[in-house]
DNA sequence: GTTTAAGCGAGACGGTACGTCCTGTCTTTAG
DNA sequence: CTAAAGACAGGACGTACCGTCTCGCTTAAAC
């Protein structure tokens, strides 16, 4: 995921504040003005660097892009509710953004414009999002492990299915992903193709 | 729909065979090249036809593009296989424009960048896609008169299952659609969630 | 100059109050905001005509602007003041359009644009400078007929002078043409050429 | 005259040899195809430059115009022929080419077109035909220190006539400049205006 | 009176230049 | 060697203008 490559012994360091900086004024400008105000010189001015600086640590835009998403899309959360549905919530809602309203705008505008970084979908998704889904993965096992569901027949399927609904629902009809919207996926979807009614209790 | 507005009887009339040639040109760009090679000067040279005439009838590229995949996304196939299944996978192929390779490429690109063109999300989506949507209804009304199924609880949900998840794979994996995608999308998710075990006869 | 071809019995005539509609037009906008306003489509819309009815009349831009201009400032005035003097500053006014505001600044104004209007070069000048150079040698006969100067050693020349201060002055210093830069183009260069001191009596 | 403004201490800084490159492009295309050849783009491409250099050191494809002909009609010659007509010859040769066909061309394209790129009435003439003007002025003066002529009574009209002249005589009839055009309008106007009978040796 | 041919206003058409903007690279001074 | 600043080539976008064309309508001469 890390940007930068190996750091030579001689000469000025590399500011390592620069690179979140850079990183945080892509994702603010994303979420105020949508992917069309995300320009590297508006970024590079926002983040008081110079274009150099930006070129210097990612070879394009997209991967630029791609890092941002990366870097404020955190994988490392543990959830342990006791309940398959209660982890795939919360998990959802932490990759989301849920309750972070400037991020979650980012995220959602993001994901959508995410073909025409096409960087993104050759490099960061295979790396990032196979370790996403490796998570949601494990909390399928562990429900398999405790005996809540039965090990499920097509399981590449199941992990794709809410991020597919969110990303739709988007592009489509611009709507936006919420606790709700999430809930409502994995109770309708999810949980039902995994033998589970969705019958338990809500938070 | 129409990028038409309210014509005045006065003055040459628009050519409406302009039209088709403008939308015709930038389909075949966006199969050959993608999104890259559809600048508005190649799809006028393409139609023979000159930029103005472009922006006379659409206010941007992107509500040009809108148009183009609208008119080359066909609604109006009757489809009547017998079983649940069977209609779904006809029409959806039908949707993804499976069979013709020029248009299906055209059609997976243009899907994947559809929020660039923030004029789909707004304008063409709700007039097209909600006719698509009604179609796809139409089969699973059909299903429950016959007594396939039994009425769904979330149709909604499963109206959007097979798009959203062809979106997705193409937007994260680069995932081409194709008739076997499609026959699994609606075989491992839409059919269960509708009740029905998909262990009918494949054709 | 006319710019009507061998009309034709049949059909409807053409509308001849059209042809100096469209001519002042073309000279109102010249005046009012230069050459740059006076675009076809500008000058249709103000004499209320069509743009085919232009080109029907005039071949090209040039040869419309051409035939404005001649139109306003004709050629067919008497001079007989009783001198030489006289005659020029009196002939050079009535070209030039002196003492009507509008057409004075667009005569300026077409004549300093004439270049990129070959058509004027080419067809018009020839037309209409060579019967204005007539009548301004004729003044200099008369003049030499009733003794007051010597037949001129390059009388040619003699006829360009004012026309080219005028037009030279207008190009590189924005200078108007006036009464008073006639009479002192006339007295300071013309007649000390053709062998008068500039010593007459001053109207 | 410079193009460039306040040069600031920080960022690259502008490289000098493309402003030359780029006039030297546009004076090419002007000599080669005429004003209509001047495209910016065409002026873009033959000088290796992007289009928004051009821009960034010109306002306009006028103000550019205007810098090419300021560039290519130095001012900084010596002439001392020893006599007045001898210096005058010598010196407007220079100031129009003479002898260098591409630049003569180029040079009377751009004075007979001069009207439609304001900037150059505006901001070149005041700056560059005033140094011209008393480059002229300065052999006359030496013309009466050596007692050649007598102060001439209107020096101001003298040092414009050969060039008023060799505008319009282009303009309205396609008239080129010439080493024997110049001596002409040198010998029939300005000496006999400045009390010297042209009837001296010819070189 | 009907037909016919052309003129007419309106405005769409192909083509082309303009000036702006963005990407990814390069070049300066400063640290 | 990195930093900020900003110039650089290239190329797409959207606007404007020219000269041509195609509508529906009008006008007058020819039949």
């Amino acid at each position: 995921m890390s940007s930068t490559p190996a750091t030579p012994t001689v000469g000025r360091p590399r500011d390592a504040a620069l690179d979140a900086n850079v990183l945080r004024a892509a994702m603010e400008l994303l979420g105020e003005g949508g992917i069309a105000a995300v320009t590297m010189d508006a970024v590079a001015q926002r983040a008081g660097a110079g274009k150099a600086s930006l070129y210097r640590r990612w070879k394009s835009k997209d991967e630029l892009l791609a890092d941002a998403l990366t870097l404020h899309s955190p994988i490392d959360v543990e959830v342990d509710t006791g309940t398959l549905r209660g982890d795939l919530v919360k998990l959802y809602e932490h990759y989301y953004g849920i309750g972070n309203h400037v991020m979650q705008a980012a995220m959602q505008e993001m994901l959508g414009n995410v073909r025409q970084h096409l960087a993104w979908t050759e490099k960061v998704a295979p790396e990032r999002l196979t370790a996403r889904r490796a998570k949601v993965r494990a909390l399928f096992e562990r429900a398999v492990a405790r005996g809540e569901i039965a090990p499920p027949a097509d399981i590449d399927l199941l992990l794709d299915l809410v991020p597919a609904m969110v990303l739709y629902r988007y592009n489509t009809r611009n709507q936006k992903v919420s606790r709700a919207s999430i809930a409502r996926f994995v109770d309708a979807a999810v949980l039902p193709l995994a033998g589970l009614a969705a019958r338990e209790a809500r938070p």
